[in-house]
DNA sequence: TCATTAACACGGG
DNA sequence: CCCGTGTTAATGA
């Protein structure tokens, strides 16, 4: 049954060897919404293939301060994980399902077999480091030169496309820790926005009507 | 000017 | 009652 739910998302990236081996020596996990899966400074001894699901990945600051840096989707992996694994160094980042979530996790020994085993392997992990690299220069870019109400914005777009919904479940104070902002400013400017006609805002829920 | 912090009132579950 | 929400006043960057 692993088998099968592995193909449906990787099989036009994986050669039919290694799903097989993933199937073999994966073990599959099924984790419910808002369970963190990694702490900052904590040793990572195994790799997360998603097959379903949100995980959201936060940086923490010296203070325990959060900013949202990326959202992991099905088909997408760790890539601290991988840096982790191979340099056998702590974790910098924390990771928490943000919806309920179903993946395969793989120990780290046969990440790095495959790295020379299979090309599909080495390309799947490179492609992966490159896109993360990417979504975190759009962190950085938010962060930088954006205004709370555009980073706002992008915010409940992420949210709605990686949730698959419009409606998004969420309180104003958690918004403002994901941006690292305060909920003061998330209430007005969320009323600002249900005020111009792009959302509609209830307890423990927004609507996105126009974006 | 705009964000943050603290404080308070309102109201739905 | 508890918690999320809307607002305001004071303070600081």
């Amino acid at each position: 049954m692993i088998i099968s739910e592995l193909e449906k998302q990787y099989s036009y990236i994986f050669e039919k060897d290694l799903l097989i081996e993933i199937s073999k020596i994966g073990i599959l996990k099924e984790v419910s919404e808002g369970v963190e899966l990694m702490r900052v400074g904590q040793y990572i001894k195994s790799m997360p293939l998603l097959l379903n699901g949100v995980i959201k990945i936060l940086r923490n600051d010296e203070d325990g301060e959060e900013l949202l840096l990326y959202f992991l989707e099905k088909g997408d992996t760790c890539a601290m994980t991988l840096s982790c694994c191979m340099g056998d160094t702590k974790s910098e980042i924390r990771a928490i399902t943000e919806t309920q979530t179903t993946l395969i996790m793989i120990p780290v020994e046969k990440m790095e077999l495959w790295l020379m085993k299979y090309k599909s392997w080495r390309n799947f992990v490179l492609d992966s480091y490159h896109n993360r690299l990417m979504e975190m220069l759009n962190a950085i870019d938010s962060v930088a030169f954006k205004k709370m109400d555009e980073r706002l914005l992008g915010y409940l777009k992420e949210k709605s496309k990686v949730t698959g919904s419009k409606i998004l479940q969420a309180t104003h104070q958690e918004i403002a820790f994901d941006l690292h902002s305060s909920r003061v400013v998330i209430s007005r400017l969320l009323k600002a926005l249900e005020k111009e006609g792009s959302i509609e805002i209830s307890r423990n829920s927004i609507k996105l009507l126009k974006l």
